[in-house]
DNA sequence: TCACCTTTTCGACCGTTGGTCAACACTCAG
DNA sequence: CTGAGTGTTGACCAACGGTCGAAAAGGTGA
């Protein structure tokens, strides 16, 4: 009933206006002109500004949050290795957007802070469920020890959407590796699993050079 | 140098106007007005909107600031009850602030996200410092185990301000007093502490009723 | 007091923006 | 053919952030 094929063709212009450009400065106008249509049309298929953002945030969510869902519910496979195809499938769709931005020595890395933000928002409250299930899925099968999976996931999911954006609260990349290095030493220690069985989160911060 | 009379009265409109108000409907004019001034002055105490606002996050931040400083020195007193301490400094003054915004029903409570990521950025950045300085000392006088200081208190910071804050990921009251619980255990158990002795932090859900 | 200079204050003004709207084009069931 | 429904459009509007020249306010030396 939605996805017209100008729905679509208007987040395409979207994408491609906020290559290395500040959110702020993109205009209705210029995302209609990009967009071959007249900006009229836009405002057929999203009531505000603001709505196309948030439309472009959950297209480009969509898969990796139905391969949470799927995963969750395949118990016979380990819980480690659900979690990390999770995080995979998030890492790939959102550092296809969000890497684009961090363009060489951007003068103000928050400037797009609102569609950051959205994008935290919108991971952390939609792959939550997903994490928390398999959690205690783990902590059934004696592979977790811990007593609130729901604020695990929770935590494990906040401290890497803020880590890894790097633009909500911008640091050096050494920095970054400290707190991940950090996060899986209090995960394991905190939950009874063994040295380096977690390894696998920090498989996020390295990009296909 | 800075501080001028004008300056700090600018400031006090804008905190006046953003009572139960979305940031984005208040207009540089608007300000001018309510304090009592012209739109021209404005300017030259401000480069742009956009500094407004964050001069009104440093000005919040000020005096707990200093309060965390000093204390990260004061090793006399046990790391955990300096640790208290800072937690409440943020808490009184972030709250007097912040909470005025989550008027009740408010339609989207995301719509002052620009503002409550400023708060979280400074915050976070600030503080640091000074609670990697406590842990590093707890560490050293064996009240806590644990290998990454500067992660742990950053890991801390983020989620306590992210939940606490509960504009940025919105959720309802028992997730946020689940997920501080959950954050307590895994903090007790992956640092080796004591069940209950980090309860302080759940102090900073009880707003003085 | 005056002249002179700097700092501060101001609101009219400007270009641009997000959003509206009446009109128009096209389709297709009756 | 008709006309109701669905898209589509760019001119238009109020409002915005920000600029600017002028003028008021304040200071200094004589």
């Amino acid at each position: 009933m939605a996805n017209h094929a100008k729905y679509d063709l208007i987040l395409d212009a979207l994408e491609k206006l906020l290559t290395g450009r500040n959110l702020q400065t993109i205009s209705v106008s210029e995302i209609a002109q990009t967009a071959g249509i007249g900006k009229g049309s836009i405002y057929y298929y999203f009531p505000s500004k603001e709505a196309i953002f948030e439309a472009l945030v959950e297209r480009n969510y969509e898969k990796p949050l139905e391969t949470a869902k799927k995963l969750a519910g395949q118990i016979q496979i380990s819980p480690f290795t659900r979690m990390a195809m999770i995080f995979q499938a998030c890492r790939s769709s959102s550092s296809a957007f969000l890497d684009r931005q961090q363009s060489p020595l951007q003068a103000n890395p928050q400037e797009n802070s609102l569609l950051h933000q959205k994008y935290m928002n919108h991971l952390i409250t939609e792959v939550k469920p997903a994490l928390t299930e398999i959690i205690r899925q783990g902590i059934q099968a004696g592979e977790i020890h811990f007593d609130y999976p729901a604020a695990l996931a929770e935590i494990v999911l906040i401290v890497l959407t803020v880590k890894l954006d790097n633009s909500l609260v911008p640091s050096p990349v050494e920095d970054i590796e400290e707190t991940l290095l950090g996060l899986i030493s209090l995960l394991e220690k905190g939950t009874g699993n063994p040295v380096g069985s977690l390894n696998f989160l920090t498989t996020y911060t390295q990009t296909p050079s």
